[in-house]
Order: structure tokens, then C-alpha cells, then sequence
DNA sequence: TGGATGACCGCGA
DNA sequence: TTCGCGGCCATCC
């Protein structure tokens, strides 16, 4: 179905996702639970469209910063939306795209850092 | 119940 | 360096 917990915490990564940052599928895979769901992510997403929601899923991109998703978007909203955010892309490739990638365990770190900061 | 599928990943030739 | 292939795992038919 499509409100499984396995969709719905692939969702609520996704969301966390900053305007103007980017992540790949293996990256939100390996956060779930073990790194071999990495095409369960890309199932996911492509549920995500048939939701009333707001998944921003075109911050979500391959290992290599490819635009691999974007055949699934409609039109060329997913270049579209990324540059508006501030994200070059090229070619369908993510310019830069080590500079912005974000990792979704970096919101744990932020987390750590904040409880070390007020002790 | 089992085979097919998918917006991927990593390694070997 | 580029290309091909197998593995991964939940969902669908």
C-alpha cells in the first residue's frame, strides 16, 4: 500500500531536505535501515506523487548527482525547481553537487551538537 | 504464493 | 575510463 512505514519515514526524510541541498537515494536508504533499499527510495518517491502532500523529491538525486528521476517529473520541473533553489545543474547533472549535498543523519549531528553547545 | 519490477549501488572486466 | 551485470528489498499482480 502506500502509507506503509516504510513509505512514510522515506517521506519524512525527504522533508527534512533544506532548500538549496540535495541527497542521493543510497544516502536516505542507508538511514532507514541497511544500504541495499536504495531502489525502495526511488519506489517511494514515485508513490510520493499520488499523495495530496508536498514531497520535495526533486532534492533527491543518484550517487553521482545524475537527475535520474527526472523522466518521472512532469516537464522539466525538477532542473526547474533545483536552480531556483540555488542548484546549478547541468546536462541533468547537479553542478557541485558534493558542495551540496546533505546527508540525513547530519540532523542527528546538528541535534549532538546543540545538547553539547547548552550543557 | 511466487515471480516480476523499480527514480539504485558497487564491483569487476 | 567506461560498460555490464548481479544484488539488494518491499510492493504489485
Amino acid at each position: 500500500m502506500t502509507t506503509t512505514n516504510y513509505f512514510e519515514a522515506v517521506y519524512n526524510i525527504v522533508r527534512q531536505i533544506p532548500s538549496g541541498k540535495v541527497t542521493t537515494y543510497g544516502a536516505i536508504a542507508e538511514t532507514i535501515g541497511g544500504k541495499g533499499g536504495a531502489r525502495m527510495v526511488g519506489w517511494a518517491l514515485n508513490s510520493s506523487r499520488l499523495l495530496h502532500e508536498y514531497i520535495p523529491a526533486h532534492r533527491v538525486v543518484n550517487r553521482s548527482g545524475l537527475l535520474t528521476g527526472r523522466r518521472h517529473f512532469a516537464g522539466n520541473s525538477m532542473e526547474e525547481l533545483l536552480r531556483a533553489e540555488g542548484v546549478l545543474v547541468e546536462n541533468n547533472r547537479v553542478v557541485d553537487f558534493e558542495k551540496h549535498f546533505w546527508h540525513p543523519k547530519q540532523v542527528m549531528n546538528i541535534f549532538e551538537r546543540f545538547e553539547i553547545v547548552t550543557q
